[in-house]
This record gives C-alpha cells, structure tokens and sequence, in this order.
DNA sequence: GTTCTAGAAC
DNA sequence: GTTCTAGAAC
C-alpha cells in the first residue's frame, strides 16, 4: 500500500512547440520552484549535449519514471505519431499530460534565430524555414490520443499560468483531468474575420478605432505567411495523364478534357500552378496538351507540361510540386506498374495507411485527397504535403469492367476525374492559404527609390489584386509567356488580349517597371509611348492585310483595372462575346478611351495626358456610329452589327480612326 | 479583369 | 417564365 501511493502520482508531461516556442524555458522554470522531483528529457541536448535520437529519450524517460521522477519531454512533439510512444509511457500511477505552447509562428521564429548557443543549434535564417516546415505538419493533441490533461497556451501570459500550476504541485498531488485553454478552431472564424477586416480597411477614411483590428490583420497576415512556407513556395500540383496509359483512353480526347479542365481551374486556383507530368521525352499526351494549351493561350507558367519521373521532381527535376496525383485504381492499393506503383512504391506504406482512413475504394471519375504524415519519405524528400488518388474511365477492352468503347461515357467520367482532381487540390491550396497573398511586391516609386506597397502611406496608393498583376508579369517576363507573346523588345510586349472585346484587340504593353497607367506617364516615356503607338499600328497593317475592312482605333483606358500601361489596339466592330456589359462597351466608346494620338499630344504639350472618370462607364449605352442609345446589352449588339452610319466627326479627326483609305468611315 | 447569381425588368 | 444587369466574390 505504500508502495503503490509513492508511485501513484508520477506525471510525464510532454511539451508542444516548434523551436522557439519556449519549451525548455518552461522546463526550466517549472523544475527550479518546484516541490517534486522532475527529470527533463531534452532531445536537443540527450547525446552528451548534443542532439540525440528519440529513443534515446524514450530510454532516459523510462529510467526517471523508474527512479520515482516525474519528466518533461522537451522536443517537438509536433504530431500525434511523434508523440505516441510517449504516450505509451504512462499507466498504473503515470499519468501523461501534454503542454502545448501555441505562441505566434513569427515569435518562435525570432527567438531562434536570434538564439545563439542555443543547445539545439538551431541558429539563423535557416530556422524560420525548419519551424515553418514543422508548423505545417502540426496536429495539436487531442486528449483521446492517451493525454489525461491537455493545456494549451496562446501568450506569455497562458505560458505563466501553466508554469505556475507544474511548479506548485506537490509530490502527491494531481491536477483534474481535461482539456484547458483550447481555442476553438481559429481556421472557421478567420475567412469571416478577413472579410471583416478587408472592409475596415476599404474605407481609408474611416476612423479611430480599428487600430486595433489593423493590427491583428498583420499579425494575421505574418503568421499565415508563415504557414504558407517559404516564401517562395508555390502551391503546385503535378499530375500524370489519367486513363490513357493502361486504361487506353484516346490521346487526342483526353488532351482536350486536359486543356479544357486547366483553364477551368487555373482562374479559380489563385496564383498556383497545374503541371502534366509524364516519364518519356517522346510523350504524345504532353505535346498534345502542350500544342492545345498554347492554342487557347493558356499562361505558360501556370500551367505547363514537364518530362520527369513524378515521385523525383524535386530532387531530379528541379520542380517543386507540393500536391501530387495519383492515377490509382479502385482498390487504391500499390501495384499495377506506371504511376501507381511508383508513387505507392516511392511514399512507403505511409501512403497506404493514410489512404486507408480516407477511403477503401474509388469509383472512376472520383478523387480523394491524402495529407501525407510527417515520416512520409515523399514529404521529407520531395516536399509533397498531399497525394490526391484519382480514378479515370477504363477503355481498356482486355480488362474488367472497361466502357466498351463508350467514349460519351468516357469522356464524361474523365472529365468528373479532372474536376474532382481540381477541386481536391483547390481545397489544399484553400487550406493552407486561408486568404490570398496580398500585393507585397516592391516596386520603384517616381523618385526610383525603392517602396513596400503594403506599407507605404505615400501616393503608392493602390494596391492590385492578384489578377490585376497579370499584365505586369507578362511585361516583365515576355519570355516565360512565349504562348501568349505575339512580339516584343526591350520597351514593348504585344499580346492578344485574353478577353478580345471585337474581331481583333491586341495589347501593347510598357515593359517600364511603375507605369502602371496612364495617370503614371510623363513627359520622359514619350519616346515609349510613340513606339508603343508605332508598334499599334504596325499590327493594325498586319490585321488589315487579312481583312481590308477592319476600322482600328489605338487608345488607353482612363482608369485601367489591371497594371502596366497598355494600349488597346481595337477593332470597331465590337463583335465579340466577350464584350459583355456597360462597362465594357463605354470603356471603349466614351471618352473614358483616350486615343493614343491625343496622348502623345497632351504630353508632348502639357507634360502628362488628361484622364477622364470612371463615372463614363455608367452612362448609357449608345452606338459607336450614330449614337443612338439602346436599353441594353443585347439590342446594342444586334443595332451596332448592322449600323452603317458615319462615324462621330471628332472620332473621324486626328487620325483617331485607322482605316484603309477605300473604307466607308 | 471574369464569374456567379439574386432579383429587377420585362 | 425568361432575360438582363449590377454587385459581390475572386
């Protein structure tokens, strides 16, 4: 009997905490006030001061148990698999508790890399990217896992209070069983909070009180950065062709349903990117899809094809993919030879667990996402988070359960394969960057120094969405967007426009970092704006060598929506389904649209060019021609396809109009 | 910039 | 009931 009350309140306390979460500072604290013997197993230090293995933790744990003392386990402890054996440590008269020290990402982060002598020797820049890395495999302890008390700590001030509450137990005493300080879930609340805050932050006049609210959105932002990893890191999924190697599905189909589904999901995915990926240099599929997407202009760097072995982009490849599909089969076992062998094969059985709590099954057409654990061989090499498992249609006549031929169906269910692909990986991406990027790209202001736009309360007034970037990239880099590129040189980029609002719409972009509009042009970039009116002109020859009837005009929009100067280069027929709303008709027909010529004459003569307001964009809709107004989109169309009126007299002046001299203007 | 959709207009 | 727009979301 007293053998037994001696060891009955024996307590193995783990820590929870990336580096820098203050793990071994709260062992410290606890173990200098505190009236029961303790043993601190410190992972950092285990091997004659130097770091040691977690057997050799488990082994120093279970000897201190046997002395009668009660441990710390200072390491890691990030996910339910590292802690496990921990766990197993308590029984009759040991009870395991854990400590979770959930400090802002960006604290733990400065304190470490300012450490120095730490005894992890975890120093410098290099530690932002390991508790980065670690954070993302974080899985916070759940009291089911063998925890009897589970204490979570937010601040300093939750990390005082748990120390305080260790320090003053007695040899005989217990703490109450449970979960403590546990946050609900603060991945639901913050889309709504974002949203909130976005607002807030609309309203630059608004007052006084969102200080606070400010604040707490860059905290938000830093932290969440940090979750995204490396900066540099983009969320990129790399997927086989699904059914056309074993399951024979025809090339030419499947790479239309390919190209179809990437541009489907490209928009929807932010700024991730979509790689098809085959072994073979000589592969049908990729230069099928390759050839596809660079008809539909596809952006290149979003979405683009890459010979490799799907299990090895990183390390042999040089791409990083942090998603990868799987063409798996319906039992979603290893085996089979292709892709499904290798990833099963490259991933351990790992992979195969994991899936298993998912699913047991897949029907074709369907897909199912699985976060690889923390010892996944494909996580730590290859930095792939997630495998998504998908099945496509078998047309494959020699095997079980094939269509037949039955390409309606086929194609139906290769298309429900890609959906359901996409969505799985927009749910990853989702995940793991709850908000968007904002824009934090520097840029060189009118004095050429340089500025941060988030922070800067100076004229760098607007802030650009990700999709308002897009003309600015290409501008920048005309050479990665080769399918999208008509022409360009060291001052201009000419390239279709995405969206053409009439039978031709080129665009010819500044290549001059900080024009970003018109509103940004002076004296200085007339030189640019005569080439890039030169250049207009040149396709305008081009596009009337095809069709002698083409009227052209060359202009900029007042108030464009997306960076980097261009010059709309418009045919005006407007014929075009794109051209779908008030907005779109008036920013090319009122004088919202400043003709080219009339720029280059206001700067020539007044130093910069006159910009008309947005509020041209909501007046009524009327004929290009006759100006003749009409009720709505529709009946403008059909009026504007047969109107043969002259155009306006201002319009016919100044060679605002470019036409061949035997057109009808 | 586009897409999506509620609800206004017809 | 259908067509179309305007505004929000992205």
């Amino acid at each position: 009997m007293e053998d037994s009350a001696e060891k009955t309140n024996q307590i193995v306390v783990l820590l929870i905490g990336p580096p820098g979460s203050g793990k071994s500072t709260f062992c410290d604290t606890v173990m200098r006030s505190s009236l029961r013997p303790w043993s601190r197993v410190c992972q950092d230090i285990i091997n004659n001061g130097k770091a040691g293995t977690k057997a050799q933790c488990l082994k120093m744990a279970t000897s201190s148990l046997k002395e009668g003392k009660s441990v710390f386990i200072d390491r890691c402890n990030l996910d339910r698999e590292q802690r496990s054996e921990f766990v197993k440590l308590g029984g009759p008269g040991i009870e395991v508790h854990a400590v979770v020290l959930e400090l802002p990402a960006q604290v733990c982060i400065s304190r470490s890399v300012k450490r120095t002598g730490h005894e992890g020797n975890l120093q410098g820049g290099r530690a932002a990217a390991v508790v980065n890395r670690m954070l993302q495999s974080k899985e916070l302890p759940k009291v089911n896992e063998g925890f009897s008390r589970v204490m979570f700590c937010y601040n300093d001030a939750d990390v005082e209070n748990a120390v305080n509450t260790y320090s003053k137990l007695g040899p005989m005493d217990t703490l109450p069983s449970g979960c403590f300080g546990e946050k609900k879930s603060d991945t639901k609340s913050q889309p709504g909070i974002m949203k909130f805050f976005k607002k807030v932050n609309a309203l630059p006049g608004s007052s006084s009180s969102n200080e606070g609210t400010n604040a707490m959105r860059k905290a938000n932002e830093k932290t969440e950065n940090f979750r995204l990893g490396s900066a540099d890191i983009v969320h990129t999924l790399a997927f086989p062709s699904v059914s056309t190697a074993d399951f024979q599905f025809d090339l030419e189909k499947a790479s239309d349903i390919i190209v179809e589904k990437a541009e489907e999901f490209l928009p929807k995915v932010g700024t991730a990117r979509l790689v098809l990926v085959d072994l073979s240099h000589g592969s049908k599929i990729l230069s099928l899809v390759k050839a596809k997407a660079s008809q539909k202009n596809i952006d290149s760097e979003r979405f683009f094809t890459f010979v490799g072995d799907i299990t090895k982009l990183r390390s042999e490849g040089g791409l990083h993919c942090n998603v990868i599909a799987n063409a798996t089969n319906w039992r979603l076992k290893p085996g089979g030879g292709g892709v499904n062998a290798a990833i099963f094969k490259a991933a351990g059985p790992d992979l195969e667990t994991a899936t298993r709590v998912r699913a047991n099954t897949l029907l074709p057409g369907k897909a199912v996402v699985v976060p690889l654990p923390s010892t996944c061989p494909l996580l730590n090499a290859e930095g792939i988070t997630h495998v998504i498992h998908v099945l496509g249609p078998n047309m494959n006549p020699n095997r079980p359960d094939n269509l037949s031929n039955d390409y309606t169906k086929g194609c139906k269910t290769l298309r429900e394969a890609y959906t359901s692909l996409f969505e799985g990986f927009l749910s990853v991406v989702q995940d793991q960057s709850k908000f968007p990027k904002r824009s934090n790209q520097t840029a060189v202001s009118d004095s050429g120094s340089l500025e941060d736009t988030r922070d800067s309360g100076k004229k760098m007034s607007k802030e650009w969405s990700t999709w308002a970037l897009a003309l600015h990239t290409i501008a920048m880099h005309p050479e990665r967007h080769e399918n999208v590129v008509l022409e360009f040189s060291d001052n201009i980029v000419v390239i279709n426009d995405q969206y053409p609002k009439a039978r031709k719409h080129v665009l010819v972009l500044a290549r001059q970092e900080s024009l970003d509009g018109l509103e940004d042009v002076r004296k200085e970039n007339l030189q640019l704006l005569q080439e890039m009116h030169n250049v207009g002109l040149k396709w305008v020859d081009r596009f009337q060598n095809e069709d002698a009837s083409l009227i052209f005009r060359l202009g900029y929009h007042s108030v464009p929506s997306m960076r980097q100067l261009h010059l709309h280069v418009i045919s005006q027929d407007f014929d075009s389904d794109s051209l779908k709303n008030k907005k779109h008709w008036n920013s090319f027909t009122s004088s919202f649209f400043r003709d080219s010529v009339d720029v280059l004459e206001e700067v020539k003569s007044q130093g910069k060019a006159n910009v008309a307001s947005e509020d041209l964009l909501k007046g009524e809709l009327r004929c290009n021609r006759c100006r003749s107004a009409h009720p709505n989109i529709p009946k403008l169309k059909s009026h504007v396809r047969s109107c043969r009126s002259q155009f306006p007299e201002h319009v016919l002046q100044n060679s605002r109009l470019v036409a061949r001299p035997e057109t009808k203007l």
